[in-house]
DNA sequence: GGGTAAAAATTGTATATACAATAATTGTTG
DNA sequence: CAACAATTATTGTATATACAATTTTTACCC
């Protein structure tokens, strides 16, 4: 559906404005399936964001300042976020001793068995963003890019 | 600059899969600069979100439910948004008298006078859009569009 | 017209975010 | 090596979001 019935707006000041809308407002859709698909299985987007970080460089550990560097949304706090992940036993904690300052995080087993419980969904709901060509998408994805500068 | 440095990520599983982080990456770093340039104006970006909808309709009233359906973000809690612009003396809420269950809600001429300022504004922060060219924009806002289906 | 359903908004509660302040540890330098 | 600066993480606090429960008012229907 067009950006101006979804939000039922005429029109906009410039093109370049409704790209400022249009992004948002994309943005808390997709947030919003996402959310969804991932309740059943009892993590936010957010922690799923972060145990996803952990897969990728397993089985090296990783310390919480460069899990935040790779998070999508920057502010969100890693310490809070891995705390509520590690109550769930999904992933693990341990103060670094080379360096008492940092403290290293890991998925556990247990991670790995959410993670691939929601890889087998995954495809349905990639398949959600097949409204577009593989082409657009990557047009789109230059554009992003190009738009952040 | 690209979406793999920006969170350190070197390939993604798909195009698609790529275009879902891209989008939420890319409206968090927009929600960002927008939150900074609002903030030295006292306002949250819902709150701009629901003033703009609110000096759109002006002079005619309209009820929270249609604020709602309005918003960027449907989910956040029109309600408390709008009892915080009242707070500030931007908003004014008065019961319907032909429908009781309904509140109706205008800008104010101080929520107007913030808007100016905001508005004096904006073209600069409009301009921290332009790394990419009208005809992108236009394409951008087209696939954005088709994507949500 | 009385009982039930629907519409509209508010409230409650748990969780998440923004951002500043603090604490703990290590690095640096005179 | 002592003092100060930098790094890393945690905590505090106000605000915002998600979502369910409740309240108030109106509409419907037998």
């Amino acid at each position: 559906m067009s950006l101006e019935q979804d939000i039922k707006q005429e029109k906009f000041e410039s093109e370049f404005h409704k790209v400022a809308v249009n992004v948002l407002f994309t943005s808390s859709w997709l947030s919003n399936t996402n959310a969804v698909r991932l309740k059943p299985h009892g993590i936010t987007p957010e922690q799923y964001n972060v145990l996803r970080i952990l897969r990728g460089s397993h089985p090296k550990l990783i310390m919480l300042a460069e899990v935040t560097c790779r998070m999508i949304d920057k502010s969100s706090n890693a310490t809070r976020l891995v705390e509520k992940l590690r109550q769930k036993g999904l992933v693990k904690r341990e103060t670094c001793v080379n360096n008492r300052r940092q403290v290293d995080i890991s998925i556990t087993a247990k991670g790995h068995d959410v993670l691939s419980r929601i890889d087998k969904e995954s495809e349905s709901w990639v398949a959600t963003l097949k409204n577009i060509s593989k082409s657009e998408a990557l047009e789109l994805n230059r554009i992003l890019d190009k738009l952040r500068g």
